[in-house]
DNA sequence: ATCTCCTGTCATATA
DNA sequence: TCTATATGACAGGAG
């Protein structure tokens, strides 16, 4: 075995993922190239034997990058190492990796190789990516030594990586020293270590070459290419062996494949964690923190745990089996509407359909790539994907759709060829077929050109996009065995827009299928064969029945302009009440093509409905009027003039739409009429029983008035004949009270009056009340 | 068969 | 003048 080639391409694999990161109003851009060099054991042994790297030179490089071999390499190169750009692409990425012993540098660059070796144990293992202090030290850390990405397994593979690099000195001494929490890690040191020695090298060796000074790069480099071709040269038996340590410290759980702390330190200062965010459900989108959260995650536990959210962790070799044990194909689940969200399995399972699909060039980035890195991109063998748009955006239905070349829509070829979906500039444009680029599980028309796309559509394609969307729909709809236009119909209803009155409570009973099925409402129908050209203006069409609705109206919404599109989409949006519930399920069945059961069914529903045909829409369907009675009455008087004149109708035709038209619109105002008249007389009546309950509440008033005037009237004539019987006159005799009266006088006096004075002047008082009132007035 | 209620329709007035 | 709306009156169906 010479190499191993990248499991998601034939020539190899570079992972070129582009971070743009915000933190603390620092602005950071991460470079990422991760190679992803993976060990399935079974599953692809046969296609890694055979990769490109064994023919292609330019790759090995890259491949195996550093001295060291596989894993991190930026703790490989010394401070003093300078390495060729052109000749070492990770020189650059080393360097820039150091400065990033300052957290958060504005505009720091850091390139890491995420190598996850098959030969963990290996000669070029033994600098794992965490274990790069381990293998530095001891020449035991191999790609997962790390298992707790951190101080446990790898002192100094497992540090803080802005520290790690500041100090290469150190790491290359302290960690000689394994600490006692890790006795796993220090026995896979041994382990490893006896692999090495089995292999005859000693890659610590190599390494404190490459870090005694810059002076010594083009030895290191030669070396470098040395271990490649020892690792070339390993027998299989020893790949096999060091795979099978590596599985086993994989059970153990003390092994991680992965080390990103350096990014994930970055990352970690997010204040919130979206991996978990994802891993919870409550948030559908994949960032690039989370997939890089995920790989550098240290996993005891099975895929499936972290499928069933209880773990977040997950190794990369988690992640194979993985992608190994999942027989769907989670594009077609997105592709099919049933799963919204964009895994790391779909992703993983996207790219190795890439590579499946040898697509070359998918070049996103826009950013340059170092000059060695480009040396090797512009290899065949090696795909830039554009991550950092790509799994950060949401993908669903509709963007599957838009963008899905592949996809069952039916648009148009041409549009599709002229309009071909490259979200992404290639890099290499002469590896860019467009028909390669768009394979079945297409990460460039899937993922990321959503807005760009977007923002490039026209109403045009908006609106055939819609169309089409509507023709897709009804095609699965009608796929399914068990089609129910009502349950389509669904799709389409809109609450009515229009008086809100039942404008045929008699049906109530149909009123619900009426509403229900309005999505191409007004064709009622008689399954004759009159078709006339003016019928295929609307699928509404009252007369007549029309075996293919769903192209008539598509071919009438592409023609006409005016009135006819928007009542086209305002079929789709409104629930015509009107008179319609006979003709609803017939449109509903000729939109989405009865099939052959649902036609017994709606025959049987046309022959009991016929009947309820009324009078307009018989005599409509007998003149053959190529519209709806909806839309002849709810249409507006611009849209319903122009759409006589332009159709070609006899004067009986017109006469009878217009009749149509102010019947239907007389027959609303008489609804209306009657509620308000309803309501008016409701008011009325409560009004009525308001002002009786007032009118009974003042004649109680009136009476209890009453009786107490009488009470007083009667306690004034008592007190009357008490005075009267205690008064004498001159002569002692008593005073008749019927001659004489009380007179009381404003000074308080009395006087006892005969009555004749009293009448008398009593009227006088009362005609000069009268003649002041008189005056006043 | 009759009555009541509801609805559609017509005629007419009005905005 | 045309259109939409409102309303009284009438007719017919349904319970």
């Amino acid at each position: 075995m010479k190499y191993l080639k990248p499991w998601w391409s034939e020539g190899g694999g570079l992972l070129h993922l582009t971070i743009l990161l915000s933190l603390a109003g620092l602005h950071l851009d991460l470079d990422l190239d991760l190679y992803l060099v993976l060990p399935p054991p079974t599953l692809f042994r046969d296609e890694l034997l055979l990769g490109d790297c064994q023919t292609n030179p330019a790759y090995a490089p890259s491949l195996f990058p550093a001295a060291g071999g596989w894993g991190r390499t930026d703790h490989l190169h010394p401070k003093g190492r300078e390495p060729d750009p052109a000749a070492e692409p990770e020189g650059q990425l080393f360097r820039e990796v150091r400065t990033l012993g300052v957290p958060f540098i504005p505009r720091t660059r850091v390139d890491a190789w995420l190598v996850h070796s098959v030969a963990a144990g290996d000669a070029d293992g033994a600098h794992g990516l965490l274990g790069a202090a381990a293998a530095s030290a001891s020449s035991a850390g191999g790609v997962g030594t790390s298992a707790d990405s951190g101080s446990q397994a790898a002192p100094g593979g497992g540090e803080d990586p802005r520290a790690a690099p500041s100090s290469p000195l150190e790491e290359e001494e302290a960690p000689t020293e394994p600490t006692a929490q890790v006795p796993d890690a220090r026995g896979r040191a041994s382990e490893d270590n006896e692999v090495l020695r089995a292999m005859g090298h000693s890659s610590q060796q190599e390494e404190n070459e490459q870090r005694v000074s810059s002076a010594q790069k083009e030895k290191s480099l030669h070396q470098k290419n040395e271990d490649e071709n020892k690792i070339a040269d390993k027998p299989e038996w020893e790949a096999e062996k060091t795979t099978e340590s590596r599985e086993e410290r994989h059970l153990n759980g003390t092994d991680t494949s992965f080390s990103l702390e350096d990014l994930l330190q970055l990352l970690s200062s997010q204040s919130e964690n979206s991996l978990e965010r994802y891993l919870y459900g409550t948030d559908t989108s994949f960032s690039l923190e989370d997939l890089l959260q995920l790989l550098s995650s240290q996993s005891k536990n099975l895929p499936e745990t972290h499928l069933n959210g209880t773990d977040t962790s997950l190794s990369l070799e988690d992640l194979l089996q993985l992608l190994s044990s999942q027989p769907e194909n989670s594009l077609e689940r997105h592709l099919n509407g049933t799963d919204t969200s964009f895994s790391l399995e779909d992703l993983l399972q996207l790219l190795s359909s890439q590579s499946e699909n040898s697509l070359e060039g998918i070049s996103l980035g826009d950013s340059p790539l170092p000059g060695g890195i480009n040396d090797v991109m512009n290899s065949s063998a090696h795909y830039h994907v554009n991550i950092s748009q790509a799994i950060s955006h949401d993908v669903n239905l509709h963007e599957a759709m838009l963008l899905c070349p592949n996809n069952t829509f039916r648009r148009d070829p041409v549009e599709r060829t002229s309009q071909p979906r490259e979200p992404f500039l290639p890099l290499n444009s002469h590896t860019i077929n467009p028909e390669q680029t768009l394979p079945r599980a297409n990460l460039t028309g899937f993922l990321p050109p959503v807005d760009h796309q977007l923002r490039n559509l026209t109403s045009q394609d908006l609106y055939d996009l819609n169309i089409n969307m509507f023709d897709e729909i009804n095609s699965v709809s009608l796929a399914t065995e068990s089609f129910d236009p009502l349950e389509v119909s669904h799709l389409f209803e809109q609450p009515d827009s229009d008086s809100g009155l039942s404008l045929n409570s008699s049906h109530n009973s149909i009123s619900v299928i009426k509403s229900n099925s309005s999505v191409c409402e007004g064709a009622i129908g008689s399954s004759s064969d009159l078709e006339s050209p003016s019928h295929c203006a609307l699928e509404g069409a009252v007369g007549g029945y029309y075996p293919e609705p769903r192209k008539i109206c598509q071919v009438d919404l592409r023609s006409d302009s005016g009135f006819h599109r928007d009542l086209a989409f305002q079929h789709v949006l409104h629930d015509h009440t009107y008179h319609l519930q006979p003709s609803a399920p017939e449109s509903t069945s000729e939109s989405f093509s009865w099939t052959g059961k649902s036609h017994k069914i709606r025959s049987r529903y046309l022959d009991d409905t016929d009947r309820h045909l009324s009078r307009d829409e018989r005599r409509a369907e007998a003149l053959h009027i190529p519209f709806s009675i909806d839309e002849i009455v709810h249409m507006p008087v611009d849209s319903f003039n122009s759409m006589l004149s332009r159709h070609y109708l006899t004067d009986l035709q017109v006469s009878l739409i217009r009749d149509i038209r102010r019947r239907g619109k007389n027959k609303v105002a008489a609804q209306n009429c009657r509620k308000r008249k309803l309501d008016i007389i409701l008011n009325l009546e409560d009004d009525v029983c308001n002002l009786k309950a007032k009118k009974e509440t003042l004649k109680s008033e009136r009476a209890q008035c009453k009786r107490a005037i009488n009470i007083m009237k009667q306690k004034l004539h008592d007190l009357y004949r008490d005075i009267f019987s205690r008064l004498r006159d001159d002569e002692g005799r008593p005073v008749n009270p019927n001659e004489y009266a009380l007179q009381f006088s404003h000074d308080g006096s009395v006087w006892i009056i005969p009555k004749e004075l009293v009448t008398s002047r009593h009227k006088k008082e009362t005609q000069k009340g009268k003649r002041k009132s008189e005056r006043r007035n």
